[in-house]
RNA sequence: GGCCCCAUCGUCUAGCGGCCUAGGACGCUGCCCUCUCAAGGCAGAGAUCACGGGUUCGAAUCCCGUUGGGGCCA
């Protein structure tokens, strides 16, 4: 049976890095029809909040990386503690700090068994070690000096009210070996390890100990994380041994760097997950492009529907070397994705770019927002790029007309423009109905009686109807527009340039 | 500093000993279509497969080393 986990720490929002393993994880679970179960690592007790939690919830809820097993998204919960979070699974709960019994029980064990011990350091003794090894060129690890106390060292030193923490022994002979399901076999001399940190002086157990805890209660058969995590491994797999369980599988996904090919972090641009979405990028392009980053198959796609992900994904053709995070590309895929949208669908999905009043100003407002469909890369070009649909004080650039005046030969006065204007209005005011057809059987046998070519009377016209030289066909707009609202500008841009020569 | 991981066009990648004079996608350039911009179609530039040694009749593909990048210890 597989069983997968994504274990964030609620320490912050979901970032890209994290959300691609989850996705690599909700793949993997679809793909073999195992459990994705979603698990709460928040023993860190300073860093992380409960808004964190929500955070993380929503960003995966967005995705649509549903989870199988793990807290229940409805409203937010109470304390950071998870208290006031429901969960669903039979493995609950699904908060760290919620399964403290487990832990202590297991700690107890390992402390009994001689394969744990009572360290009284203080930080600042064990950062002279570091330093001192460092110095000596030694490997910084702790030197193991509370590894042998007697009985009676151990009594004074709590006796006179040391703190301690408790410290997994590592075996001091051979090596570990971990047979990543990405990286084949790694290896680890055990020597080189030191004797890990599994509860802090608070009591509360350290993430390398809780998760083996965790994933061995719950069952996980797959663990599918970040790189990072690969030189913790070998410990985690030496604590597996000690409390005589099997460890799972693993598999370490590569790094996710940014452009200059360090890890990937804000001065590269957007790196929340609900940033993206606050941009206007659609989950599935989201999901899409982050499903490539690490994975590819032998024809290397690169559009897929999610049951093709479902089907393809898996580990043996995840990538071995770290993946830039590429945001041209990420744009594209999401116009791709913008133009397989359905017309309902666009518009609702625009909703949250659009002015507030968008709606009550146009009511034909999802005719106008498919007009630019091909264009769009983010949502929030949507409003951009229809901005003179909303209203009726835009800005006429005399520089782009002139620009348009240099290359047309018909049109080298305002005179002309005036005459083409009013050439229009005149066959505009006639116009009935005033559609889409019409209004280009109309442009055309005007460029005809003039005897110009059509784009001479095209561009002018879409510059006075709305204030730009690029957008959408100009038959279109103006059918969009309506025929008061396209009489009314023509007249303005009249006016406004009678007033501009009389200066 | 120690240990670990990684290395194919600018980027994501295909390739798993001969099919590779290295394929696709993004981006870039040009052309076509066309009322503009897009979209779409076509064409093109772009990689001595990090470098150096082996192994082999034959290596991008296997082995060793070097360099570079990244991660963990922090």
């Amino acid at each position: 049976m597989i069983r997968v986990r994504f274990a964030p720490s609620p320490t912050g929002f979901l970032h890209v890095g994290g959300a691609r393993t989850a996705l690599f994880n909700w793949l993997f679970a679809r793909h073999h029809k195992g459990t994705f179960v979603l698990r709460i690592e928040d023993t860190d007790e300073v860093r992380s909040t409960h808004e964190s939690v929500d955070a993380i919830l929503g960003s995966m809820a967005w995705l649509g990386l549903d989870w199988d097993e793990g807290p229940i998204l409805e409203g937010s919960g109470v304390g950071s503690d998870g208290s006031g979070w429901k969960s669903k699974g039979n493995y609950g709960p699904y908060f760290q700090m919620q399964r403290l019994e487990h832990y202590k029980k297991y700690l107890r064990q390992l402390e009994d068994a001689g394969r744990a011990y009572r360290c009284y350091c203080t930080p600042e003794e064990v950062e002279m070690m570091r330093v001192q090894a460092q110095l000596e060129k030694r490997p910084p690890k702790y030197d193991g000096r509370c590894r042998e106390l007697t009985e009676k060292e151990r009594r004074d030193k709590e006796g006179a009210g040391r703190k301690w923490t408790l410290r997994f022994k590592m075996p001091q002979e051979e090596k570990t070996v971990i047979h990543d399901l990405i990286r084949g076999e790694v290896h680890f001399e055990n020597i080189l390890q030191q004797d890990l940190i599994i509860q802090k002086t608070s009591g509360v157990p350290t993430y390398n100990f809780a998760c083996v805890v965790d994933d061995h209660q719950m069952e996980i058969s797959h663990v599918i994380r970040a790189e990072e995590h690969l030189s913790n491994t070998p410990a985690q797999v030496c604590m597996y041994a000690a409390l005589g369980w099997t460890p799972p599988q693993f598999a370490h996904l590569s790094m996710i760097l940014g452009a200059d090919g360090t890890k990937l972090s804000k001065r590269h641009g957007a790196t929340s997950v609900l940033e993206y979405k606050n941009q206007g990028y659609l989950p599935q392009a989201m999901r899409n492009y982050l499903a490539l980053l690490g994975w590819a198959t032998e024809t290397s796609q690169d559009i897929f529907e999610v049951q093709e992900l479902f089907d393809k994904f898996d580990l043996d053709r995840c990538q071995k070397n770290p993946a830039t995070f590429d945001f041209a590309k990420l744009d594209w895929m999401n116009g791709m994705y913008i133009r397989k949208l359905s017309q309902a669908d666009l518009v609702e999905a625009s909703k949250p770019f659009l002015p507030k009043d968008a709606a009550q100003q146009t009511p034909n407002l999802s005719e106008l927002v498919v007009l630019e469909q091909e264009k769009y890369r983010v949502l929030s070009d949507v409003p951009k790029m229809l901005d003179f649909f909303f209203t009726e004080e835009f800005v006429y650039h005399w520089d782009d007309l002139n620009g348009l005046m240099v290359k047309s030969p018909h049109l080298k006065t305002h005179e002309a423009l005036e005459r083409l204007i009013e050439f229009t209005e005149s066959k505009f005011f006639k116009l009935e109905p005033f559609v889409e057809t019409q209004i280009e059987a109309a442009l055309r046998e005007i460029a005809k009686d003039l005897g110009w070519k059509t784009a001479e009377v095209f561009h002018p016209l879409r510059f006075a109807v709305s204030g730009r030289l690029q957008g959408p066909s100009l038959f279109h707009m103006a059918a969009a527009l309506g025929k008061g609202r396209v009489v009314l500008r023509l007249a303005r841009l009249k006016k406004s340039i009678k007033e501009s020569a009389a200066k």
